[in-house]
DNA sequence: ACCTGAACACCGTTCAAGT
DNA sequence: ACCTGAACACCGTTCAAGT
């Protein structure tokens, strides 16, 4: 790995954006996968060196929290009008194909640290507004809101191991949960 | 952090073993965990040299699959006799307990890579025989299987957010998934 | 404000020795 | 066979500059 050094002297900008960054870490974590996104690699993809990305990011967790946030901008949420049971199971089944491009960002960032930004915000609202016209809200919601959220990601995160059989199995365990839920 | 250097000189022996090193692995993950376990950390633990390990233990991967297998040994398996569909909840609930000490094992690596050792082969094999019983068996089984595996191991690596409801909500899923997978 | 240089405190792993 | 020394190729992050 040869180390290109930047071609700037301290005090030179080199056009950085929170943008740009936030970009790139997207491109190098689709073309490298999560253990090629590093500060330093992501830094030698924009030419500039490792320190100069904390102008625009706090640090890699936050980088990461917003690449998640925005892989969850893909989520299809069904129109309002929906069946409530069926918009469940839509909803939930492409958080899946949506997670599983990236299993491994899943497991070692969304497993231990949650999603909290905007995306994630906006697919709990919709799974909620689903449980109510389901006829499920309150605590019971809560519940079932969470055992939805852990189970689909969990299956992502699963993912790398047997995609063909893991989807399928995928599904039938989310049709027994909704069912359980419904009828609760 | 102050770097005691090994006090021995080339071609003097440790007393290292492999079930030592094991044991030094599990008592320094549950003291600092997952991520002050490194193989230069697990080192001067034993008063070694970083690559003093490596004539014990094939790699780090290697290292943490097996800790990993140790920890599954304190699952509790239902007696022969038991009743299948309450031996099931049982036993997933037993492993979720057991998981939930480590969760960041459990979504760095569990989930990356699964288990293949002994101990997860024979809860592996419990659950199958539980569901056979149960009347559930063939490709059914193995989706059975699949979904259970998955389930607990996802809830478990969400553990460390807030554990008090999460325990509550696998509770309610299992009973979900388990009414589903023997009335099909 | 935005960048570089240099540094700090780490990683996992390998290779050539020494007994 | 089991260990050390030294090295390789990395990490994330901070601090003091420079414009």
């Amino acid at each position: 790995m040869t180390t290109v050094p930047p071609a700037r002297s301290p005090g030179q900008r080199a056009g950085l954006t929170h943008e740009r960054v936030l970009a790139a870490a997207r491109e190098l974590l689709s073309e490298a996968g999560v253990d090629g996104l590093s500060m330093r690699s992501l830094a030698r993809c924009l030419q500039v060196s490792p320190n100069a990305l904390y102008s625009h990011v706090e640090n890699k967790l936050a980088l990461i929290d917003e690449v998640l946030d925005d892989l969850l901008a893909e989520v299809e949420v069904p129109p309002a009008g929906a069946d409530p049971a069926a918009g469940l199971h839509q909803l939930m089944a492409s958080t899946y194909r949506t997670l599983i491009a990236h299993p491994e960002l899943v497991s070692v960032y969304l497993m231990r640290q949650g999603a909290r930004g905007a995306n994630a915000q906006r697919l709990g609202d919709a799974v909620t507004g689903l449980l109510a016209r389901a006829g499920v809200a309150g605590a019971p919601a809560r519940e079932a809101l969470r055992v939805l959220i852990v189970y689909t990601i969990g299956f992502a995160a699963f993912a790398p191991r047997d995609d063909r059989e893991l989807t399928g199995s995928f599904d039938a365990g989310l049709r027994w949960l909704l069912a359980g839920i419904v009828s609760s």
